[in-house]
DNA sequence: ACGAGCGCCTGTCGGC
DNA sequence: TGCCGACAGGCGCTCG
């Protein structure tokens, strides 16, 4: 499911709470029920359930598609990779076949981590520098210039599609916004990064912001059953589109695999040079 | 340095 | 209706 801007929203619902649930911003870990063992990355489970209880969070934030969650002892990192989602719930909602982590807080409130596919992985550490190690730039954070990117696109020799996903060259991209914003900034997936000119640089750059930007403000894309209550997918120019007329020019949008994965474009919009 | 292939998982959808 | 393959917001690992 998640890409930056769902990890966002997450992460500010979490901090701020809506109408539906409350902020955990504050709230104590009290009990803990690991239903997956293999969802924690690190450390060993015995330990991971011993360390949490009595730890009252203090932060909550995001790194890339990283959820982190700042306790008092420890910090708390949950990746939700395909279909991983986290619930503020009461404590006496029911528990579905899919829910991975309980974590019972203060106030009659459960963090629930829902993982259908089981990819999700959570960390508890005390140096998240060390998971983060290899990750690149926040796109959205400014001291990112258009020079430090064209730079960075000329330093490889690769496709643009699967370099933009690549999270050591940028973090938070995934399917979704890295096809919309090559659609945005007229680029073909399978362009080569340093034959990119300077202008083109900027303008992929540019897309990519308005691209997170926009899902953000949309409180994120939902597709299928995966991830609920955002809307960005209203939006969407190309991703998931095949054989429908360019919104733009009205060329049938395209469909082809790169780098395993399904890749959306407008064969009009987006020559390959 | 790159890209391809595969594994990890569960669920949905379309074709026959 | 039932079965079977394709496919799904990700990423780490091998192997050329």
């Amino acid at each position: 499911m998640p890409e930056l801007p769902e990890v966002e929203t997450i992460s500010r619902f979490l901090k701020e709470g809506n109408s539906q649930q409350s902020s955990v911003l504050g709230r104590t870990i009290q009990r803990v029920d690991l239903l997956w063992e293999r969802s924690v990355a690190e450390p060993a489970a015995a330990e991971f359930l011993v360390r949490l209880p009595g730890q009252t969070i203090a932060g909550i934030g995001r790194r890339g598609k990283y959820l982190r969650l700042d306790l008092s002892e420890d910090v708390l990192l949950f990746h939700l990779r395909m279909s991983g989602d986290l619930l503020v719930e009461p404590v006496d909602a029911p528990i579905g076949p899919h829910y991975r982590l309980l974590l019972y807080l203060d106030q009659n409130l459960r963090l629930a981590f829902h993982d259908t596919r089981k990819f999700g992985r959570v960390w508890l550490t005390q140096d998240p520098q060390h998971v983060f190690q290899n990750l690149g730039p926040e796109p959205l954070n400014p001291e990112l210039t258009a020079a430090d990117f064209y730079a960075r696109l000329q330093r490889h020799h690769r496709q643009l599609k699967p370099l933009l996903m690549d999270q050591s060259f940028l973090a938070g991209l995934g399917n979704i916004y890295t096809d919309e914003a090559l659609h945005m900034a007229r680029l073909h997936p399978l362009a080569i990064s340093d034959k990119l000119t300077e202008e083109q640089a900027a303008r992929l750059l540019a897309a990519i912001r308005k691209a997170l930007s926009e899902g953000i403000r949309r409180n994120g894309t939902s597709i299928d059953w995966v991830y609920r209550g955002g809307d960005y997918q209203r939006y969407l120019q190309v991703y998931q589109r095949t054989g429908e007329p360019c919104k733009t020019c009205g060329t049938p949008i395209e469909r082809i695999i790169v780098g395993q994965r399904s890749t959306h474009f407008c064969p009009n919009c987006q020559p390959l040079p």
